[in-house]
DNA sequence: GTGGTCTAGACCACA
DNA sequence: GTGGTCTAGACCACA
């Protein structure tokens, strides 16, 4: 369900956090659904239990879990994730059209690329 | 020209490469123009000549500039900047699907929000 | 009558001695009341009894309830509770004047801020 | 400069976060100071650097600090930590007025109790 | 068993 | 030298 990868140079705390962002958006993972206890999803990843309680941490600063101590890690909310998720859209937009002014690209330009890329992706 | 940001967390090295690649696109650098020494553009933003070193190995890296040995850097010129940034505008576009199709954001909507900025946008 | 609130960061034998303390306080439960066995709360909140039984005995350690064996828990009266109350009012009432102190607040903006809240709450 | 209390039962590294925003309220430390490295203070205190870490990770979440690798941690704004502090006062209001109701005080009598810690205290 | 905090210590990128 | 990440492992409160 998680894939760790070591050759990304995003840290491995992040890569986790990520992955279970989608696995809640996707349905997944549903609201008040256990996830994983810090430390099996530890041995599972072979990860030390600290990389995990830090994704965790994360992912509850985000609103996106919410935990109860000495029982686990649960999902506060699809609705959560999904606004978390349009605020990074929302950031990486920015970005996008910033570099696209700069190479002088139209905004037509930029959609077709956009489209063709969704359509010719996974 | 070129202004550092202390509060954003990419290293200073990379906003001055990414910086450059702009004044390149831009026009404000022709090809073969000189950039700055790197001691004296050290100098003038207060930073360690390594940190300038670094930029400038970043951009010769890319194809974007290259040294002459005691003369200086030089700009290669616009077309391999534009090349390089039209790569990073793909891979943007690649993460940015990507988030978009984990939102359940159809390709309209991720356009409109993309020509919405665009225009809001400075 | 008890809600328990897995969202809240503090430990449910704390909320649940917390909102019997209410319920003394509120007239619900008055002196020399039983309040429900431990198992039978338990199964109500679906929580494990010792979590029932630390949040009694808190309770009991506060003097607001005493415990008969082999009877069960009562209450012991609205005064002790209300001291109780009184106690914990005066140590917040201690920490928002240091907190408003240091923002350079003045305590006739701290009271305003309190009456604002005073009326617009519940 | 910083003083530990272990008998307190908030964790170390909140004792810290807490210290250094109302160093920065009281004007001690100002806008882009630089707070000590991780590494010092945490020799200075006798604690983990991990534990220092995490204070000012802190810090720099609420907005407090700004971190530039490889220099330091820096004050970002004396307003930034005012917001913040009046943020926590107000739930620390909503708390306190709660509990008051609860103990059937008047509002008269909290602003009366306030003003009298106010004037009382150090 | 579960998360929370903390120590000791390593290795890395950046300045 | 400075922060960032991670490991290994301990002890605690809570359920």
């Amino acid at each position: 369900m998680i894939v760790l990868d070591y050759t990304d140079r995003r840290p491995l705390y992040e890569q986790i956090a990520e992955r279970f962002q989608s696995l809640v958006l996707c349905g997944v993972l549903e609201k008040d659904a256990a996830v994983p206890s810090v430390r099996s999803l530890a041995m599972e990843l072979s990860v030390n239990p600290n990389t995990i309680q830090r994704a965790y941490a994360e992912l509850e600063r985000r609103g996106i879990l919410y935990t109860v101590s000495g029982k686990g890690n649960f999902v506060s909310d699809v609705e959560t994730a999904r606004k978390r998720q349009e605020t990074e859209i929302t950031e990486e937009i920015r970005e996008l059209v910033k570099k696209a002014r700069e190479a002088k690209m139209t905004p037509e330009r930029l959609c077709e690329l956009l489209r063709r890329d969704w359509n010719g992706g996974q």
